[in-house]
RNA sequence: UGGGGGAUCGUCUAGCGGUAGGACGCCGGCCUUUGGAGCCGGCUACCUAGGUUCGAUUCCUAGUCCCCCAGCCA
């Protein structure tokens, strides 16, 4: 599926200045951005965020283009794993890089040019100081640093050293290259910078090629100068580098100086974002891995049953700006309701069953009726759902004892069955220990069957039930908030993990949904009537179906129950 | 206490000297064979104090609060 991205609905600081620039004929009127994660980990929401601006800038821009970039200069955390996730994670998002994804990897030999050329000017350095004293010679926010004593060695050592560096004449931490730049700097990231760093381990690319690796801010840089980026957009806590970035640039003379600008990275509440945490969580086993339909990984929300275009609507309505923020999860669930409204197709699907006699319907008897599939879109058509002496109701649409504004089943009252009749309640079983209504016994009326004479009796609820003999069986997985509390209200002294919600996932193993259903294929997504949106789940079997509540519907009863019972 | 950023409804976000708009949320109501959806109405905000100006959320000054930076992570 291919669709093109719509335009935001709002501008923000950051096109103002992409708008601006083409204006002004910068860059030649070129715009070139980029998405450039670092293959070491699932790519989540906040990514989105990013991947929605890079590269909704560049499809609004006429020629515009978004590079996809690996910035794998890391060896020791990469993998080709994630390489193939962020791909298709991007594509599934709905947008297209073309033939323009490129490697950091792939401007080693670059880069290596680079710093050998910022040797010769004499604006960087073998430093022979252990990662330890080069941290006391920084200096702190208040004291400026002290240069190291290898600040002074000469072009020519220096050269020789950085080759021998390459050469792997040297173990991990003996030596590294530094930017000469200004060790009273106080801004910290110029207080001669580290620009590369040994490292005898493989990379997945490069494999032993290297053991030297540039630094983030070396490559970064010049990986956005020589692919021609013209506005490299990235978060916040790089406003610090960017005088190190425009240093990198500068001094290297490359033919085109990208400019960086930043914005606020997302926040959601009551989740995680950061790649620690989340990879915390999976390896402590907290959730079943990356694609834990709970997290706010891609994967996750696609297992969870997330649309990519309930996304990108989020990410549209998000904004996109310079102040810190914490978005409210249900901005997001907003979005897939909405989404999901136009495309789920309803079904019938009870999460707790209560099995329920019409005593006066004939035994054997079963009608088949003819269900709408989605009120919202009538191409959807209809289907048959059929009807017999004994259904399945949901237990909370029972009430023994109702409270006030209960509109459902209770002794003596009536509901409407969806699609179906209208039913008064005559007498209920219970379990003679437990005291819990086991089985519920009604009485129907025949004339008021959907579509006939009485159909119209107005009764104050409709419910939906599944005919107990045609139901299949199905586990139904119902999620709530990751957490507790929101992250940035965790005191920093307790362990995160402490406030798990140990309720975020729920198995309902007893559940039963209508016959249509039994060969649904994994990553169907539908509405259950009455109680939510729901995606069927990889899980599913033939014989066994697995479902994800995406998110409930709106439930204006929960709402009275909560504000009747305070607590 | 160095440097870099940021402060507008409960939450995001617009406003670019002319008297605060949108979305989510919340509260009412209508409608409804989903207490869904839809529709209608309402709610609440410019960090503080001075100044400039006919007029300041926008400009100036002085504060306050919040975030980021002392990885050979990105």
């Amino acid at each position: 599926m291919s669709t093109e991205p719509a335009f935001p609905s709002h501008s923000d600081f950051i096109r103002e200045i992409v708008a601006a620039d083409r204006a002004a004929g910068k860059h030649a009127g070129r715009v070139v951005t980029r998405f450039p994660p670092e293959p070491n980990g699932y790519l989540h929401i906040g990514h989105a965020k990013s991947i929605c601006l890079n590269f909704g800038i560049a499809n609004e821009q006429p020629g515009g283009i978004c590079h996809l970039r690996m910035d794998d200069t890391n060896p020791t955390t990469e993998d080709p794993e994630y390489v193939e996730a962020i791909q298709d994670d991007v594509r599934w998002l709905g947008f297209e890089w073309h033939d323009k994804i490129f490697f950091a990897s792939d401007y080693f030999e670059r880069l290596y040019e680079y710093a050998v050329t910022l040797i010769r000017k004499g604006l960087a350095y073998v430093d022979s100081l252990s990662a330890d004293e080069m941290r006391r010679y920084r200096g702190t926010l208040t004291e400026p640093g002290q240069a190291s004593p290898s600040r002074a060695r000469s072009v020519e050592e220096n050269l020789d050293l950085f080759r021998r560096m390459r050469a792997c004449e040297f173990p991990d931490g003996t030596h590294v290259l530094r930017a000469k730049i200004d060790m009273a700097s106080p801004n910290i990231n110029l207080r001669d910078p580290v620009l590369y760093r040994i490292r005898h381990v493989a990379h997945y690319r490069t494999g032993t090629t290297w053991c030297i690796y540039p630094a983030y801010d070396f490559a970064h840089p010049l990986s956005d100068a020589m692919e021609g980026i013209t506005h490299s957009i990235c978060t916040l806590e790089f406003e610090d580098h960017r005088p190190l970035y425009d240093w990198v640039v500068e001094k290297c003379e490359t033919p085109q100086r990208p400019q960086q600008i930043e914005f606020a990275r997302l926040n959601i509440s009551f989740t995680v974002m950061s790649k620690r945490k989340l990879l915390d969580l999976v390896e402590r086993k907290q959730v079943d891995g990356w694609d834990d339909p709970r997290l706010p990984t891609l994967k996750g929300l696609r297992r969870r049953g997330f649309t990519s275009e309930a996304l990108r609507a989020f990410c549209d309505a998000i904004g996109v700006a310079k102040r810190e923020a914490v978005v409210e999860m249900q901005l997001l669930e907003h979005f897939v309701r909405e989404d999901l409204n136009k495309r789920a197709s309803r079904v019938m699907a009870v999460l707790r069953p209560l099995r329920l006699v019409i005593e006066n319907y004939p035994e054997d008897e079963v009608e088949q009726l003819d269900a709408v599939n989605n009120p919202e879109d009538p191409s959807a058509g209809t289907r048959q759902v059929p009807f017999s002496r004994t259904i399945y109701i949901e237990q909370d649409d029972f009430k023994e004892d109702p409270p006030k504004q209960f509109f459902r089943l209770a002794m003596g009252r009536e509901v409407r069955l969806r699609y179906a009749y209208i039913i008064k309640c005559v007498g209920l079983e219970k379990d003679p220990i437990t005291g819990q209504v086991t089985e519920l016994r009604c009485t129907y009326d025949p004339e008021t069957k959907s579509g006939g004479p009485q159909a119209q009796r107005k009764v104050k609820a409709t419910i939906h039930w599944v005919s107990a003999a045609h139901a299949v069986d199905a586990e139904i997985r119902l999620y709530e908030s990751l957490l507790l509390t929101d992250p940035g209200k965790i005191p920093p002294d307790q362990d995160w993990i402490e406030h798990l919600n140990p309720h975020s996932l729920e198995r309902l193993s007893a559940c039963k949904v209508e016959p249509s259903l039994v060969s649904v294929s994994p990553g169907t997504r539908l509405q259950f009537e009455r109680v939510g949106y729901f995606c069927a789940d990889p899980d599913s079997s033939p014989g066994r179906l697995v479902f994800n509540r995406t998110v409930t519907l709106k439930d204006a009863w929960a709402k009275i129950e909560k504000a009747q019972v305070p607590r």
